[in-house]
DNA sequence: TATTGTTATACTCTATAACTATA
DNA sequence: TATAGTTATAGAGTATAACAATA
């Protein structure tokens, strides 16, 4: 299951200084989320899952039941015009049903079918230990802190 | 200067529950990354840079002239086909020039000229200084730690 | 007037395959 | 046979504008 991108990633083997990039907070966490996210892309296509966008959606309205598609879309800060087609194919797949709101007729309130909630679940799991995997290189308390730095830094 | 991006981003005033997907450290770094790589383009603009990756290349090449473009390519975890026309494109604006490798006639090796060597420093100041806005709301000793375990995530 | 959600569209980023010239 | 670099291409991801229906 080894792909193009980590073979490429780990046969760097050469001398080339890169410490003016690496003293970049944000430098360093794009290329940690790239690890990141496409081990995580992977492990999801089982499921049916696109990527992890997908999940995302899926995730935040299992534990959200009947949110909205505008609340959705500032929880994970992508485009309403974005969200609206993965929400469709969501849809469309059978993972999730809109349902009227109940005050505001140009609104849906969002729930996972019995399928959606199967699968949300199995990828839950996954997700979780495809970042434990991930991040096993550091200490429990080491990944907590790192948690919490990086919350802070977009999440305030 | 502040973009839709931001706007919508900060305009979270609801009560969603993140938690199962903050408890990710790959889907905070994304977030955080995100917030970093958006503010970091916008500020690249006015340099001729179309993005983030185009500053990274012209940094390299600074602090490694006379890099190849497969050292580059490992080096920043991009595929060779995609840093061609990125290479391509900085030549075409004038950035950097490519030469003949002495032993190797499939290779070039990359210099920064002088305007890129004017703009890469510029570049520079501004990407340093992004970073560091980006973070504040971390003391110096949490950047570092932060900076130490985003490293280790990908670099090993 | 403002907001929810949609369609259309464009641009960037990431990834694969196939190719050439050379090692 | 393998590697450096290129072209072509396809699929995600990100962003803007314009719109219909409703608040």
């Amino acid at each position: 299951m080894s792909s193009n991108f980590e073979a490429h990633r780990k046969s760097n083997t050469n001398s080339v200084d890169s410490s003016s990039l690496e003293l970049l907070i944000g430098y360093n966490a794009k290329r940690a989320s790239s690890v990141a996210m496409h081990g995580l892309a992977i492990k999801l296509q089982k499921y049916g899952l696109q990527g992890p966008i997908d999940y995302s959606v899926l995730t935040l309205i299992a534990h959200n039941s009947g949110i909205t598609s505008m609340q959705l879309s500032h929880a994970l800060s992508l485009f309403p015009a974005n969200l609206s087609g993965i929400v469709k194919s969501l849809e469309d797949r059978g993972f999730l049903s809109r349902q009227q709101h109940p005050t505001d007729r140009r609104a849906y309130r969002l729930h996972l079918t019995e399928i959606g909630l199967e699968v949300q679940a199995d990828a839950e799991a996954v997700a979780i230990k495809n970042d434990a995997e991930f991040a096993k290189i550091l200490s429990e308390s080491e990944r907590s802190m790192l948690n919490q730095f990086l919350l802070k830094l977009y999440a305030s």
